[in-house]
DNA sequence: CCACAAGTTGACCGATGGGGTCAGTTTATC
DNA sequence: GATAAACTGACCCCATCGGTCAACTTGTGG
């Protein structure tokens, strides 16, 4: 499975869509022998890990704007082994997003929707999300859709989408959700957390935290 | 006092600083006369006055980030004759930003010091605060000191924060804001509004309004 | 071991957006 | 009319980083 998904060598590049594509439905298809020669030659296949490896620890501690010298110099290689092997940026982000940011906002996701009490899982989906927005500055490049061509961000933010919705329907459902609390308003929330988290300062861990309790308070239904 | 207020000309260009405070020694003494010729000339006073308004102008609509090369043409002028006459970007902004931000946030902090009741107070300046935000560009670069090398917008700053610690002070007095809101969690609120307004998207006003409600009310000391 | 294609790389190019400069020209003033 | 103030079109520079390519290196199969 790591060969598909890596990056095509130099003469694939051109069609990196379609090729992706056709891996995809390739290994969809029970059945496709495993046992053929390998397609990589073993230094390729090694520097292909490492460059991945190494961007998964330079997006996760500055976000997916880190410069691809930098992922390069990280992992050994030349800048331009990065190019060849994974086609640039976007090439890359497809690499290494679902393991550095779709797992972990999945298992949130996965995780609020196991809570049977309304107010509690806002509650949680908001702190917990907020302490991934603080943790891991990728995760607000993918909320922000800094990249849109990367097709797999895009699609985790349409994940996280939907599932603002159905929190608010949830919480409007209960009653614990004040009523003129919108699903654009929880994503203008979070949104706005991404920006200033990217642009900012990041505050102390404890200001942040009590910054989440006031945010929270504020969205509750005022109890008569 | 708008020819001392105008920007040096390139011949005196390099104190820019102590001609700034030559000048304005000159304005506090009383008695210096004002009847000698004038020290500039017809056009520079023109091009200099346009394009201080030009600048007001464009700063007010796009920020204090607009390129000079707008602001020049808007004016009439060169570039060149930006530089000329204010002696880059720092000294323009100098030049308007009374006119431009000072003038309507004191205006804010003047009214809200009028008002008796703290909770009203504080409930009143985050409302006109943010709605100034929202309306002025300008006022998010004063905010999140853009320009750190002007000294007036510095100064308005430092006003702004002052008055920042003087509503804590005041809600926790009275009691109407919940005690764990401090100084520094008020700062971070308006300063996270402005990095999403400045690299955001402008929400709706209406939307925009709403969710200063709802920071208002996950601030205040909740009722037992 | 050798041939050869895959794979790598150091050096370089180009883009970007706007701040800043200057020799030549124009204009206001005396 | 002389002259200094003022203006300007053209150009330079910066800093960073994405992207390319000819030359070189390396892995693999026969």
């Amino acid at each position: 499975m790591t060969d598909e998904l890596a990056a095509p060598t130099p003469a694939e590049r051109e069609p990196v869509e379609p090729e992706l594509v056709e891996s995809e439905s390739g290994r969809s298809e029970s059945g496709k022998p495993q046992s053929g020669k390998p397609r990589m030659r073993a230094d390729a296949k090694r520097n292909t890990e490492q460059i991945r490896r190494a961007a998964i620890d330079a997006f996760r501690g500055r976000g997916l704007a880190v410069p691809l010298e930098d992922v390069a110099k990280a992992a050994g290689v030349s800048k331009a082994t990065v190019f060849n092997r994974f086609g640039g940026r976007i090439g890359l982000i497809e690499a290494v997003i679902e393991e550095l940011v779709a797992a972990e906002l999945y298992a949130i996701v996965d995780h609020a929707r196991t809570i049977a009490n309304a107010g509690e899982r806002i509650a949680y989906y908001l702190a917990a999300i907020r302490e991934l927005q603080y943790r891991q500055p990728a995760v607000n490049d993918v909320l922000l859709q800094m990249y849109p061509e990367s097709q797999q961000l895009m699609a985790i933010c349409h994940v996280a989408g939907e599932f603002n919705a159905e929190l608010i329907a949830a919480g409007h459902a209960s009653g614990e959700l004040r009523a003129e609390f919108r699903t654009d308003d929880l994503e203008a929330l979070v949104h706005d957390s991404a920006l200033a988290l990217k642009y900012g300062t990041r505050p102390p861990v404890a200001d942040y935290d009590r910054r989440t309790t006031f945010l929270l308070d504020g969205i509750r239904r005022p109890r008569e």
